[in-house]
DNA sequence: TTATCACGTGAGCGGATATTCACGACAGCT
DNA sequence: AGCTGTCGTGAATATCCGCTCACGTGATAA
Protein backbone atom coordinates (compact mmCIF):
# COMPACT_ATOMS: atom_id res chain seq x y z
CA UNK A 1 0.00 0.00 0.00
CA UNK A 2 1.40 3.31 -0.84
CA UNK A 3 -1.29 6.39 -0.14
CA UNK A 4 -4.28 5.09 1.21
CA UNK A 5 -6.51 7.24 3.82
CA UNK A 6 -5.17 7.34 7.28
CA UNK A 7 -7.32 6.22 9.34
CA UNK A 8 -7.46 9.39 10.83
CA UNK A 9 -9.52 10.59 7.09
CA UNK A 10 -11.38 7.19 7.52
CA UNK A 11 -12.73 8.96 10.88
CA UNK A 12 -12.96 12.27 9.89
CA UNK A 13 -15.14 11.06 6.81
CA UNK A 14 -17.36 8.42 9.02
CA UNK A 15 -17.49 11.97 11.32
CA UNK A 16 -18.36 14.21 8.19
CA UNK A 17 -20.58 11.71 6.95
CA UNK A 18 -22.73 11.30 10.42
CA UNK A 19 -23.05 15.23 10.04
CA UNK A 20 -24.62 15.22 7.13
CA UNK A 21 -26.86 12.47 7.06
CA UNK A 22 -28.16 13.63 10.66
CA UNK A 23 -28.46 17.19 9.35
CA UNK A 24 -30.23 16.07 6.35
CA UNK A 25 -31.65 12.58 6.69
CA UNK A 26 -30.54 9.50 4.34
CA UNK A 27 -32.42 10.76 1.67
CA UNK A 28 -31.39 14.21 1.02
CA UNK A 29 -27.73 14.06 2.20
CA UNK A 30 -25.22 14.66 -0.49
CA UNK A 31 -22.42 12.13 -1.12
CA UNK A 32 -20.56 15.27 -3.17
CA UNK A 33 -20.90 17.57 0.15
CA UNK A 34 -19.01 14.48 2.38
CA UNK A 35 -16.82 14.10 -0.14
CA UNK A 36 -15.81 17.76 -0.31
CA UNK A 37 -16.47 18.64 3.36
CA UNK A 38 -14.29 15.77 4.85
CA UNK A 39 -11.09 16.99 1.68
CA UNK A 40 -11.74 13.73 0.09
CA UNK A 41 -12.28 13.33 -3.71
CA UNK A 42 -16.23 11.28 -4.67
CA UNK A 43 -14.06 8.67 -6.11
CA UNK A 44 -12.23 7.31 -2.91
CA UNK A 45 -15.54 7.21 -1.51
CA UNK A 46 -16.68 4.88 -3.50
CA UNK A 47 -13.40 3.03 -3.47
CA UNK A 48 -13.61 2.30 0.37
CA UNK A 49 -17.56 2.48 0.02
CA UNK A 50 -20.20 0.47 -2.34
CA UNK A 51 -22.92 2.90 -2.62
CA UNK A 52 -24.30 5.87 -0.27
CA UNK A 53 -26.28 3.52 1.32
CA UNK A 54 -23.06 1.33 2.52
CA UNK A 55 -21.45 4.48 3.79
CA UNK A 56 -25.11 5.67 5.79
CA UNK A 57 -24.69 2.09 7.17
CA UNK A 58 -21.25 2.62 8.14
CA UNK A 59 -21.64 6.22 9.90
CA UNK A 60 -24.74 4.57 11.85
CA UNK A 61 -22.78 2.18 12.81
CA UNK A 62 -20.10 4.06 14.06
CA UNK A 63 -22.73 6.53 15.81
CA UNK A 64 -24.51 3.48 17.49
CA UNK A 65 -21.45 1.77 18.88
CA UNK A 66 -20.55 4.82 20.88
CA UNK A 67 -23.92 5.14 22.26
CA UNK A 68 -23.34 1.57 23.71
CA UNK A 69 -20.59 2.46 24.81
CA UNK A 70 -22.19 5.20 27.39
CA UNK A 71 -24.84 2.90 28.10
CA UNK A 72 -22.73 0.00 28.85
CA UNK A 73 -20.16 1.90 30.88
CA UNK A 74 -23.11 2.92 33.40
CA UNK A 75 -23.87 -1.21 33.10
CA UNK A 76 -20.50 -1.55 34.20
CA UNK A 77 -21.15 0.06 37.91
CA UNK A 78 -22.76 -2.37 40.75
CA UNK A 79 -25.28 0.49 41.81
CA UNK A 80 -28.26 -0.05 43.29
CA UNK A 81 -31.59 0.54 40.47
CA UNK A 82 -32.01 4.34 41.53
CA UNK A 83 -28.56 5.48 41.37
CA UNK A 84 -27.73 3.56 37.92
CA UNK A 85 -30.78 5.12 36.92
CA UNK A 86 -29.68 8.50 37.53
CA UNK A 87 -26.07 7.54 36.03
CA UNK A 88 -28.20 6.41 32.95
CA UNK A 89 -29.84 9.95 32.90
CA UNK A 90 -26.66 11.72 33.62
CA UNK A 91 -24.57 10.22 30.71
CA UNK A 92 -27.56 10.28 28.30
CA UNK A 93 -27.82 14.49 28.84
CA UNK A 94 -23.92 14.63 28.47
CA UNK A 95 -24.11 12.54 24.99
CA UNK A 96 -26.76 14.29 23.72
CA UNK A 97 -25.17 17.51 24.37
CA UNK A 98 -21.72 16.30 23.22
CA UNK A 99 -22.44 14.30 20.04
CA UNK A 100 -25.37 15.51 19.08
CA UNK A 101 -25.76 14.07 15.18
CA UNK A 102 -25.17 10.75 17.17
CA UNK A 103 -28.06 10.36 18.46
CA UNK A 104 -30.07 12.40 15.67
CA UNK A 105 -28.26 9.38 13.59
CA UNK A 106 -30.49 6.77 16.06
CA UNK A 107 -33.33 8.70 15.68
CA UNK A 108 -33.14 8.28 11.69
CA UNK A 109 -33.47 5.00 11.64
CA UNK A 110 -37.03 5.25 13.02
CA UNK A 111 -38.21 7.59 10.76
CA UNK A 112 -39.75 6.75 6.85
CA UNK A 113 -36.15 6.69 4.74
CA UNK A 114 -34.74 3.68 6.41
CA UNK A 115 -37.90 1.77 6.73
CA UNK A 116 -35.67 -1.39 5.22
CA UNK A 117 -33.02 -0.92 8.44
CA UNK A 118 -36.15 -0.83 10.33
CA UNK A 119 -36.48 -4.60 11.69
CA UNK A 120 -32.33 -5.30 11.26
CA UNK A 121 -31.91 -2.28 13.48
CA UNK A 122 -34.43 -2.90 16.22
CA UNK A 123 -33.22 -6.42 16.82
CA UNK A 124 -29.59 -5.20 17.12
CA UNK A 125 -30.10 -2.39 19.08
CA UNK A 126 -32.73 -2.68 21.31
CA UNK A 127 -32.51 -6.29 22.10
CA UNK A 128 -29.54 -5.74 24.11
CA UNK A 129 -30.41 -3.04 25.85
CA UNK A 130 -34.48 -4.44 26.63
CA UNK A 131 -31.94 -7.67 28.11
CA UNK A 132 -30.72 -5.74 30.65
CA UNK A 133 -33.07 -3.36 31.61
CA UNK A 134 -35.77 -6.42 31.83
CA UNK A 135 -33.12 -8.30 33.77
CA UNK A 136 -32.14 -5.24 36.16
CA UNK A 137 -36.08 -5.41 36.90
CA UNK A 138 -36.57 -8.44 37.46
CA UNK A 139 -33.74 -8.54 39.88
CA UNK A 140 -34.88 -5.45 41.79
CA UNK A 141 -38.27 -6.88 41.62
CA UNK A 142 -36.89 -10.17 43.18
CA UNK A 143 -34.89 -8.36 46.05
CA UNK A 144 -38.22 -6.64 46.66
CA UNK A 145 -36.82 -2.72 45.99
CA UNK A 146 -39.58 -2.73 42.90
CA UNK A 147 -43.04 -2.95 43.05
CA UNK A 148 -43.71 -7.00 42.59
CA UNK A 149 -47.32 -5.58 40.48
CA UNK A 150 -45.91 -4.88 36.82
CA UNK A 151 -45.05 -7.18 34.33
CA UNK A 152 -41.51 -6.25 34.44
CA UNK A 153 -41.10 -6.71 30.49
CA UNK A 154 -43.12 -3.60 30.11
CA UNK A 155 -41.27 -1.72 32.83
CA UNK A 156 -38.25 -1.78 31.22
CA UNK A 157 -40.13 -0.55 27.88
CA UNK A 158 -41.48 2.78 29.58
CA UNK A 159 -38.39 3.09 30.87
CA UNK A 160 -36.45 3.14 28.15
CA UNK A 161 -39.30 5.06 26.48
CA UNK A 162 -38.71 7.72 28.81
CA UNK A 163 -34.91 7.48 28.25
CA UNK A 164 -35.19 7.62 24.25
CA UNK A 165 -37.42 10.37 24.62
CA UNK A 166 -34.71 12.02 26.66
CA UNK A 167 -32.27 11.64 24.42
CA UNK A 168 -34.35 13.21 21.16
CA UNK A 169 -35.24 16.08 22.89
CA UNK A 170 -31.34 17.35 23.74
CA UNK A 171 -30.77 17.15 20.19
CA UNK A 172 -33.26 16.81 17.84
CA UNK A 173 -34.58 20.24 16.61
CA UNK A 174 -38.73 19.09 16.59
CA UNK A 175 -38.23 17.61 19.96
CA UNK A 176 -36.10 20.24 21.28
CA UNK A 177 -38.67 22.90 20.70
CA UNK A 178 -41.29 20.35 22.25
CA UNK A 179 -38.73 20.43 25.44
CA UNK A 180 -38.80 24.32 26.12
CA UNK A 181 -42.40 24.81 24.95
CA UNK A 182 -43.11 22.14 27.67
CA UNK A 183 -40.58 22.92 30.59
CA UNK A 184 -39.21 26.53 29.73
CA UNK A 185 -36.58 28.31 28.23
CA UNK A 186 -34.37 26.64 30.43
CA UNK A 187 -35.33 23.54 30.64
CA UNK A 188 -32.35 22.62 28.32
CA UNK A 189 -29.22 24.46 30.23
CA UNK A 190 -30.69 23.09 33.93
CA UNK A 191 -29.35 19.50 33.25
CA UNK A 192 -29.81 18.77 37.27
CA UNK A 193 -33.17 19.86 37.47
CA UNK A 194 -34.36 17.55 34.67
CA UNK A 195 -32.03 14.83 36.12
CA UNK A 196 -34.06 15.11 39.43
CA UNK A 197 -37.15 15.40 38.05
CA UNK A 198 -37.14 12.48 35.82
CA UNK A 199 -35.62 10.57 38.57
CA UNK A 200 -38.48 11.41 41.27
CA UNK A 201 -41.19 10.22 38.36
CA UNK A 202 -38.91 6.94 38.06
CA UNK A 203 -38.86 6.68 41.87
CA UNK A 204 -42.53 6.74 42.80
CA UNK A 205 -43.04 4.38 39.33
CA UNK A 206 -40.61 1.53 41.00
CA UNK A 207 -41.66 1.69 44.42
CA UNK A 208 -45.49 2.38 45.38
CA UNK A 209 -46.82 1.18 48.59
CA UNK A 210 -48.30 -1.96 47.21
CA UNK A 211 -44.48 -3.02 46.55
CA UNK A 212 -43.48 -2.07 49.86
CA UNK A 213 -46.35 -3.81 51.38
CA UNK A 214 -46.30 -7.26 49.47
CA UNK A 215 -42.09 -6.84 50.56
CA UNK A 216 -42.73 -6.81 54.03
CA UNK A 217 -44.63 -10.26 54.26
CA UNK B 1 -66.29 27.07 -12.15
CA UNK B 2 -67.24 24.25 -14.61
CA UNK B 3 -65.80 20.72 -13.46
CA UNK B 4 -62.86 20.77 -10.88
CA UNK B 5 -62.29 18.30 -8.87
CA UNK B 6 -64.98 17.04 -6.38
CA UNK B 7 -64.05 17.65 -2.43
CA UNK B 8 -64.14 13.73 -2.60
CA UNK B 9 -61.23 13.55 -5.46
CA UNK B 10 -58.91 16.08 -3.26
CA UNK B 11 -59.50 14.53 -0.19
CA UNK B 12 -58.52 10.78 -1.69
CA UNK B 13 -55.19 12.66 -2.71
CA UNK B 14 -54.76 13.98 1.06
CA UNK B 15 -55.03 10.80 1.72
CA UNK B 16 -52.93 8.62 -0.58
CA UNK B 17 -50.32 11.32 -0.27
CA UNK B 18 -50.41 10.40 3.19
CA UNK B 19 -50.11 6.65 2.74
CA UNK B 20 -47.02 7.81 0.31
CA UNK B 21 -45.64 10.31 2.54
CA UNK B 22 -45.43 7.93 5.38
CA UNK B 23 -44.47 4.72 3.35
CA UNK B 24 -41.44 6.09 2.24
CA UNK B 25 -40.82 9.68 4.01
CA UNK B 26 -41.32 13.23 2.44
CA UNK B 27 -37.93 13.43 0.46
CA UNK B 28 -38.43 10.03 -1.52
CA UNK B 29 -42.13 10.30 -1.81
CA UNK B 30 -43.00 10.40 -5.27
CA UNK B 31 -45.07 13.08 -6.64
CA UNK B 32 -46.40 10.94 -9.99
CA UNK B 33 -47.15 7.96 -8.01
CA UNK B 34 -49.15 9.91 -5.82
CA UNK B 35 -51.12 11.61 -8.70
CA UNK B 36 -51.33 8.04 -10.44
CA UNK B 37 -52.56 6.21 -7.25
CA UNK B 38 -55.60 8.91 -7.18
CA UNK B 39 -56.64 8.40 -10.38
CA UNK B 40 -55.43 12.51 -11.19
CA UNK B 41 -52.63 14.01 -13.62
CA UNK B 42 -49.69 15.17 -12.25
CA UNK B 43 -50.48 18.77 -13.49
CA UNK B 44 -53.26 19.17 -11.41
CA UNK B 45 -51.64 18.88 -8.49
CA UNK B 46 -49.50 21.81 -9.13
CA UNK B 47 -52.97 23.70 -10.16
CA UNK B 48 -53.78 22.89 -6.69
CA UNK B 49 -50.59 22.77 -4.53
CA UNK B 50 -47.68 25.18 -5.44
CA UNK B 51 -44.70 22.26 -5.19
CA UNK B 52 -43.97 19.18 -3.61
CA UNK B 53 -43.39 20.36 -0.62
CA UNK B 54 -47.04 22.53 -0.12
CA UNK B 55 -48.75 19.17 -0.45
CA UNK B 56 -46.81 17.28 1.91
CA UNK B 57 -47.76 20.17 4.54
CA UNK B 58 -51.32 19.87 3.31
CA UNK B 59 -50.96 16.02 3.85
CA UNK B 60 -49.61 17.01 7.44
CA UNK B 61 -51.78 19.23 8.12
CA UNK B 62 -54.94 16.78 7.29
CA UNK B 63 -53.46 14.56 9.78
CA UNK B 64 -52.52 16.74 12.23
CA UNK B 65 -56.15 18.14 12.61
CA UNK B 66 -57.44 14.61 12.90
CA UNK B 67 -54.93 13.58 15.90
CA UNK B 68 -55.89 16.69 17.31
CA UNK B 69 -59.48 16.22 17.19
CA UNK B 70 -58.96 12.94 18.73
CA UNK B 71 -57.07 14.45 21.57
CA UNK B 72 -59.74 17.23 22.27
CA UNK B 73 -62.70 14.31 22.25
CA UNK B 74 -61.45 12.89 25.17
CA UNK B 75 -60.42 16.18 27.10
CA UNK B 76 -64.25 16.79 26.62
CA UNK B 77 -65.37 14.80 29.49
CA UNK B 78 -65.00 16.05 32.79
CA UNK B 79 -63.20 12.58 34.08
CA UNK B 80 -60.80 12.85 37.26
CA UNK B 81 -57.13 12.56 35.46
CA UNK B 82 -56.43 8.97 35.60
CA UNK B 83 -60.07 8.07 34.30
CA UNK B 84 -59.16 10.25 31.54
CA UNK B 85 -56.03 9.53 31.55
CA UNK B 86 -57.22 5.88 30.44
CA UNK B 87 -59.37 7.18 28.14
CA UNK B 88 -56.57 9.19 26.28
CA UNK B 89 -54.19 5.37 26.22
CA UNK B 90 -56.98 3.84 24.82
CA UNK B 91 -57.54 6.26 22.23
CA UNK B 92 -54.31 6.73 21.00
CA UNK B 93 -54.17 2.90 20.56
CA UNK B 94 -57.69 3.05 18.60
CA UNK B 95 -56.37 5.55 16.42
CA UNK B 96 -52.67 4.50 15.66
CA UNK B 97 -54.01 1.15 14.68
CA UNK B 98 -57.05 2.76 12.33
CA UNK B 99 -55.25 5.15 11.07
CA UNK B 100 -51.38 4.60 11.06
CA UNK B 101 -50.28 6.65 8.57
CA UNK B 102 -51.18 10.02 10.05
CA UNK B 103 -49.05 9.14 12.80
CA UNK B 104 -46.27 8.25 10.95
CA UNK B 105 -46.61 11.45 9.40
CA UNK B 106 -46.23 13.00 12.99
CA UNK B 107 -43.34 10.98 13.96
CA UNK B 108 -41.94 12.48 10.22
CA UNK B 109 -41.59 16.02 11.14
CA UNK B 110 -39.70 15.41 13.99
CA UNK B 111 -36.93 13.78 11.53
CA UNK B 112 -34.18 15.01 9.47
CA UNK B 113 -35.65 15.26 6.48
CA UNK B 114 -38.28 17.92 7.95
CA UNK B 115 -36.17 20.10 10.03
CA UNK B 116 -37.12 23.09 8.60
CA UNK B 117 -40.82 23.28 10.06
CA UNK B 118 -39.78 21.49 13.42
CA UNK B 119 -40.04 24.86 15.06
CA UNK B 120 -43.50 26.40 13.37
CA UNK B 121 -45.01 22.52 14.16
CA UNK B 122 -43.57 22.36 17.40
CA UNK B 123 -45.97 25.38 18.58
CA UNK B 124 -48.23 24.69 16.49
CA UNK B 125 -49.09 20.91 17.82
CA UNK B 126 -47.23 20.63 21.25
CA UNK B 127 -48.66 24.33 22.47
CA UNK B 128 -51.83 22.80 22.96
CA UNK B 129 -51.35 19.62 24.13
CA UNK B 130 -48.52 21.13 27.24
CA UNK B 131 -50.64 23.75 28.02
CA UNK B 132 -53.42 20.84 28.30
CA UNK B 133 -51.44 18.25 30.15
CA UNK B 134 -50.18 21.38 32.16
CA UNK B 135 -53.40 22.80 33.30
CA UNK B 136 -54.30 19.24 33.98
CA UNK B 137 -51.69 18.38 36.03
CA UNK B 138 -51.68 21.89 37.73
CA UNK B 139 -55.46 21.22 38.57
CA UNK B 140 -54.99 17.80 39.92
CA UNK B 141 -52.54 18.85 42.27
CA UNK B 142 -54.33 21.72 43.78
CA UNK B 143 -57.30 19.30 44.43
CA UNK B 144 -54.69 17.06 46.38
CA UNK B 145 -55.19 14.47 43.68
CA UNK B 146 -51.56 14.16 42.70
CA UNK B 147 -48.53 14.43 43.84
CA UNK B 148 -47.11 18.01 44.91
CA UNK B 149 -42.99 17.58 45.37
CA UNK B 150 -43.26 17.39 41.11
CA UNK B 151 -42.85 20.85 38.35
CA UNK B 152 -46.02 20.29 36.67
CA UNK B 153 -44.35 20.96 33.43
CA UNK B 154 -41.83 18.52 33.79
CA UNK B 155 -44.43 15.93 34.82
CA UNK B 156 -46.78 16.95 31.74
CA UNK B 157 -43.67 16.84 29.54
CA UNK B 158 -43.14 12.96 30.79
CA UNK B 159 -46.65 12.02 30.33
CA UNK B 160 -46.65 12.69 27.02
CA UNK B 161 -43.33 11.27 26.39
CA UNK B 162 -44.72 8.17 27.41
CA UNK B 163 -47.77 8.69 24.92
CA UNK B 164 -46.25 10.00 22.13
CA UNK B 165 -43.88 6.22 22.22
CA UNK B 166 -46.79 4.42 22.61
CA UNK B 167 -48.88 5.84 19.42
CA UNK B 168 -45.56 5.21 17.56
CA UNK B 169 -44.94 2.09 19.04
CA UNK B 170 -47.80 0.78 17.16
CA UNK B 171 -47.48 1.99 13.69
CA UNK B 172 -43.88 2.95 12.96
CA UNK B 173 -41.68 0.14 11.80
CA UNK B 174 -39.09 0.35 14.15
CA UNK B 175 -40.66 1.24 17.15
CA UNK B 176 -43.50 -1.57 16.12
CA UNK B 177 -40.26 -4.06 16.27
CA UNK B 178 -38.98 -3.13 19.75
CA UNK B 179 -41.99 -2.75 21.11
CA UNK B 180 -42.25 -6.45 20.57
CA UNK B 181 -38.61 -6.79 21.21
CA UNK B 182 -39.43 -5.51 25.06
CA UNK B 183 -43.19 -6.82 25.44
CA UNK B 184 -43.56 -9.46 23.12
CA UNK B 185 -44.72 -10.96 20.35
CA UNK B 186 -48.26 -10.52 21.58
CA UNK B 187 -48.16 -7.04 23.25
CA UNK B 188 -49.23 -5.44 20.04
CA UNK B 189 -52.44 -6.99 20.41
CA UNK B 190 -53.30 -7.01 23.67
CA UNK B 191 -54.35 -3.44 24.03
CA UNK B 192 -55.72 -4.25 27.54
CA UNK B 193 -52.78 -5.66 29.11
CA UNK B 194 -50.72 -2.79 27.78
CA UNK B 195 -52.91 -0.08 28.20
CA UNK B 196 -53.25 -1.64 32.46
CA UNK B 197 -49.95 -1.92 32.83
CA UNK B 198 -49.14 1.89 31.23
CA UNK B 199 -51.95 3.07 33.21
CA UNK B 200 -50.59 1.66 36.94
CA UNK B 201 -47.14 3.07 36.14
CA UNK B 202 -48.71 6.56 35.47
CA UNK B 203 -50.87 6.11 38.58
CA UNK B 204 -48.16 5.16 40.70
CA UNK B 205 -46.09 8.19 39.56
CA UNK B 206 -49.02 10.76 40.22
CA UNK B 207 -49.56 9.39 43.99
CA UNK B 208 -46.71 8.96 45.60
CA UNK B 209 -46.80 8.41 49.44
CA UNK B 210 -45.93 11.69 49.98
CA UNK B 211 -48.63 13.41 48.23
CA UNK B 212 -51.10 11.48 50.28
CA UNK B 213 -49.29 12.65 53.41
CA UNK B 214 -49.18 16.05 52.43
CA UNK B 215 -53.42 16.00 51.48
CA UNK B 216 -54.17 14.90 54.44
CA UNK B 217 -52.32 17.46 56.37
C1' DT C 1 16.69 7.81 -14.08
C1' DT C 2 12.90 5.47 -15.57
C1' DA C 3 9.21 2.09 -15.47
C1' DT C 4 5.48 0.47 -12.89
C1' DC C 5 1.50 0.53 -10.45
C1' DA C 6 -1.29 1.58 -6.33
C1' DC C 7 -4.19 5.16 -5.20
C1' DG C 8 -6.64 9.25 -5.45
C1' DT C 9 -9.10 12.71 -8.54
C1' DG C 10 -13.18 15.07 -10.28
C1' DA C 11 -15.49 16.10 -14.70
C1' DG C 12 -19.16 14.22 -16.61
C1' DC C 13 -22.60 10.42 -17.61
C1' DG C 14 -27.14 8.56 -16.74
C1' DG C 15 -31.20 7.86 -14.31
C1' DA C 16 -34.72 9.54 -11.45
C1' DT C 17 -38.18 12.77 -10.66
C1' DA C 18 -40.06 17.51 -9.73
C1' DT C 19 -42.16 20.71 -12.56
C1' DT C 20 -44.02 22.83 -16.86
C1' DC C 21 -46.92 23.82 -20.77
C1' DA C 22 -49.14 23.01 -25.17
C1' DC C 23 -52.99 20.67 -25.92
C1' DG C 24 -57.65 18.38 -25.62
C1' DA C 25 -62.20 18.00 -23.52
C1' DC C 26 -66.26 19.72 -22.18
C1' DA C 27 -69.86 22.84 -19.86
C1' DG C 28 -72.32 26.79 -20.58
C1' DC C 29 -73.76 30.60 -23.54
C1' DT C 30 -75.43 32.63 -27.87
C1' DA D 1 -74.06 24.33 -34.04
C1' DG D 2 -70.30 27.15 -32.94
C1' DC D 3 -67.73 29.86 -29.67
C1' DT D 4 -65.33 30.60 -25.32
C1' DG D 5 -63.03 30.01 -21.32
C1' DT D 6 -62.10 26.69 -17.55
C1' DC D 7 -59.96 22.57 -16.23
C1' DG D 8 -57.49 18.46 -16.54
C1' DT D 9 -53.80 15.82 -19.13
C1' DG D 10 -49.29 13.71 -19.55
C1' DA D 11 -45.35 13.96 -22.62
C1' DA D 12 -41.50 16.72 -22.40
C1' DT D 13 -38.13 19.45 -19.89
C1' DA D 14 -34.96 20.83 -16.31
C1' DT D 15 -32.45 19.72 -12.48
C1' DC D 16 -30.24 17.27 -9.19
C1' DC D 17 -27.12 13.84 -7.64
C1' DG D 18 -25.34 9.03 -7.32
C1' DC D 19 -21.81 6.87 -9.47
C1' DT D 20 -18.00 5.78 -13.01
C1' DC D 21 -13.72 5.84 -15.28
C1' DA D 22 -9.91 7.89 -17.85
C1' DC D 23 -6.40 10.24 -16.01
C1' DG D 24 -2.73 12.26 -12.79
C1' DT D 25 0.54 11.63 -9.01
C1' DG D 26 4.17 10.03 -6.47
C1' DA D 27 6.31 6.08 -4.07
C1' DT D 28 8.95 1.98 -4.99
C1' DA D 29 12.04 -1.01 -7.48
C1' DA D 30 15.49 -1.90 -10.82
Amino acid sequence: MLKKLSAEKQLEILEIGIAEFAEHGPAKANINVIARNSGVSVGVLYKYYENKDALFLACLRHALTALERVISEVFQSSDKMLARTEKLIRALQRSAKEQPCYHILYHEITAGSCRQYASVFAREIEEISAAAYGALITQAQAEGTLRQDMDPRMFAFFFDNLLMMLQFSYCCDYYRERFEIYCGRDALSDDDKVASELLKFFESAFTTERSQIQHQN
